[in-house]
DNA sequence: CCAATAGTGTCTATTAGACAGTATGCT
DNA sequence: AGCATACTGTCTAATAGACACTATTGG
């Protein structure tokens, strides 16, 4: 830094600019069996009392967005965020004047997704809030939920944005331990896309080429045992499109 | 609203949270033959003075970001909207405590897109600031240029957004006139991709079914007349893929 | 043996990409 | 005529999607 930029800074009085306060929700998602459930807070104030929210909280002064939604994410479920291989990526910001009646509160969504084993979801311990989060199937919420505020919106783009990023990623595979079977993932899209079209033979030929076989098997009770894959790559090529409902 | 929940909010005293100032950057693409250009302004003060940077501002306190957007846009460009058909959407929310080192500024960058002709860049008349906008090409810019703040990084993020998003959407169109032709619509691919592979009768044959034949053709210069299209379906299914470089 | 799951084989219709061929208008 | 552009035709290799088939396990 120049001298003059030096000088420039230290003699700098801000105008008044409007402030607002900054916060971050977060849409966390998780799977068991072929359903696609969200993380849900009931509210114990006004406004909105009793209505289903989305966990969030206020970004603090030393704090970037995506930091301050890894920390309410681990606050608000009490988890071990490595041993559910968390992953956590923007989504989008909400900042219409009016979205919170109290004040003005702008939001950085993220969407973030928990790794479950496809059979039982994580317990969500009580964090520093007074109330735990709960599980709920999302295509349940979004057909006849009230939400707070305008987290139905965030809500809908956290299922769109994964909807189509599985299409062209493995991000699916974060909604599932490091090691699974095709089965395992197959049964991940067909939750996030709310479908039961996908052909386990045809799938398994387009998956297997982004995956590593670790020539390992597992059994599951009844069937041939399954071979344990882990993420080769990241991008799927070609993608692998979502089926017409 | 229940007489309790007026009640709340009529008593309703905000605790003190942190605050930041709100801004949106804008990063404004168009199209000149084969080169997508951006706008930038040259910052007369410190930090980063003589700098390249994007057009923004701050969002005011009955605005939600993408009004302001629209504001800044037309304030910095002094362009009427409507005739170059403009389009902008959220593009991300850039939050590091430290990209401004004057205050805690917050940006919610957005991306622009105006119509050309293909032949001429839109004027840009100097606006409520001092200097006028510039139009540079991107990838030159992204190569050598040095950026204001964490300019390069919205810059590439938007170029991104913008590629990943005219493989399956007929967003180049919105680069156009309302009325175009096939080679206007590859010229601007290629521009985006900065690439030459583009097939013309290929090309022709993916497009055609989501374009509407106007039924008019239209002459420039040289060669046979082109058949001149409006947009039908906003997606192109199956989606047109980028060549690999 | 039966049921359930895993994974491969096969067939057909569709498509991408390369490139040839024809038509049109300007100079 | 010569040339540049617009667009269609054609060929080949690859692919998706449907579905049959075999293999492997537990009960």
């Amino acid at each position: 830094m120049s001298a003059e930029e030096e000088r420039f800074l230290k003699d700098y009085v801000p105008r008044e600019y409007p402030s607002v306060a900054l916060a971050v929700d977060l849409v966390v998602f998780a799977v068991t069996g072929s359903t696609l459930n969200a993380a849900f807070v009931r509210r114990g104030n006004h406004p909105f009392k009793d209505a289903l929210a989305l966990p969030g909280g206020f970004v603090l002064p030393d704090e970037d967005a995506l930091t301050a939604a890894w920390r309410e994410l681990e606050e608000e479920t009490g988890l071990d965020l490595g041993e559910h291989r968390a992953h956590v990526e923007q989504l989008a910001t909400f900042s219409s004047p009016k979205r919170d009646p109290r004040m003005r509160v702008v939001s950085v969504a993220h969407l973030a997704l928990l790794a479950t084993d496809g059979r039982t979801l994580p317990d969500l311990a009580r964090g520093s809030d007074a109330a735990a989060a709960e599980w709920l199937p999302v295509y349940n919420v979004l057909a006849d939920g009230d939400l707070a505020f305008d987290h139905r919106e965030i809500l809908a783009a956290a299922l769109g944005r994964l909807a189509g990023k599985i299409e062209y990623t493995l991000t699916a595979a974060r909604l599932l331990p490091e090691e699974f079977t095709l089965n395992q993932l197959r049964r991940v899209y067909q939750a996030v896309w709310n479908t039961t079209r996908l052909d386990a033979g045809n799938f398994t030929r387009k998956m297997t080429g982004a995956l590593q076989d670790s020539g390992r098997k597992v059994t599951h009770g009844k069937g041939a045992p399954a071979a344990v894959f882990t993420v080769r790559d990241e991008y799927l090529s070609p993608p692998l499109i979502r089926p017409a409902k």
